[in-house]
DNA sequence: GTCTATAGGCAGATAGAC
DNA sequence: GTCTATCTGCCTATAGAC
């Protein structure tokens, strides 16, 4: 009973809604209308709890990351080494694709120029905040012998993001889930300590 | 002379500031009227070059899914050793990201869902295209020594690939290259024979 | 080839009844 | 909270004059 379930019912099923379609057709593809035919109302209701549709996509966003975060926070717990951890990491991506979805914010990191700015901001701080756990994963594994890698932290991060968006851009065309696999596997052997 | 110019010059013009438009704002981003505004004509007479959004969206696919081939022609032929290929590989997308574009494939992989079907199938043969040079390179690679991988040349391909089109798309935001950059050097990195 | 005029639809958003 | 009605604007596309 936390922070989160704040929002009515209502209004947490519209953003099931928008956030799949989101996922799928990119924030310019997507409408109050669909959204609204798919809950079985009419599109000025959706006003009433998201009065524009940079507000509902703030939220969007907001969400998204908070629930991210939660599951990175999930596999921190489980208490496996650094490397599993990476490996639980990209298996959060590989979710999401499975479901057929794009990354929320790689989607909207595709239409970031025309984006309102506060989503932009969101989606910048999304990806901040996942390359801040991952830099913290990497060195704790460098320490622990679990990884290996040359350079800073930070830029090996950013690659592992990079790496695994990009992989499920090009899967999802292909509607291929083992495609981003292939990729993603490769990612992580990069990061295994060289025989 | 070759095929290439049978545009009159005007279409050329249209594909060029709908290819920028495409780029940056997605294919749903982007409308006639942005194009005419750019080109200081009305909407309508673009029809009478490309009649539908969709046959606009095939053309800007095939004219760059060309040109980007052109310029892998232009890599084989230089001679270099295959790690060398491949650097200039990435160098073609860090040169299209440089001008503050995404891949058009990649842009367009994004909104796919909403894409007309010959536009899809046209960007799944974009990177079916690309992946077969990838593979040929990275097999000559083996050959000559100057590469090593492990696994199928397919799958290094599509990696290849896959990695550098999700760093455009993270860096993008940011507005910073040099992401892209350091991203693509661990790519590369990684296809060099281990010492 | 490019224009004006216009059709017809869908977008995001607001007003006001219930 | 959700509805109907409506506004304004933009969209793709066509007809027909020049």
């Amino acid at each position: 009973m936390a922070k989160q379930l704040d929002e009515s019912g209502t209004a947490s099923r519209i953003l099931d809604v928008a956030e799949e379609l989101v996922q799928t057709r990119g924030f310019d593809g997507f409408s109050y209308a669909h959204v609204a035919v798919e809950l079985g109302v009419t599109s000025p209701s959706l006003h009433y709890h998201f009065g524009s549709k940079a507000e509902l996509g703030e939220a969007l966003i907001e969400r998204y990351a908070a629930r991210f975060l939660e599951a990175l926070d999930g596999i921190e717990r489980d208490g496996a080494d650094s490397l599993a951890k990476l490996g639980a990491y990209a298996r959060v991506y590989g979710d999401v694709l499975r479901r057929r979805r794009m990354c929320l914010c790689g989607m909207l990191a595709a239409g970031y120029d025309t984006l309102p700015e506060k989503m932009r901001d969101a989606v910048i701080r999304f990806f901040d905040e996942n390359e801040r756990w991952l830099a913290r994963v990497l060195e704790e594994g460098a320490r622990d012998g679990s990884v290996a890698f040359g350079g800073d932290a930070r830029d090996v991060a950013q690659s592992i993001i990079s790496g695994l968006e990009g992989a499920m851009l090009v899967a999802r065309p292909y509607g291929d889930a083992a495609r981003f696999d292939v990729a993603a596997r490769r990612i992580l052997d990069g990061l295994v300590k060289r025989r």
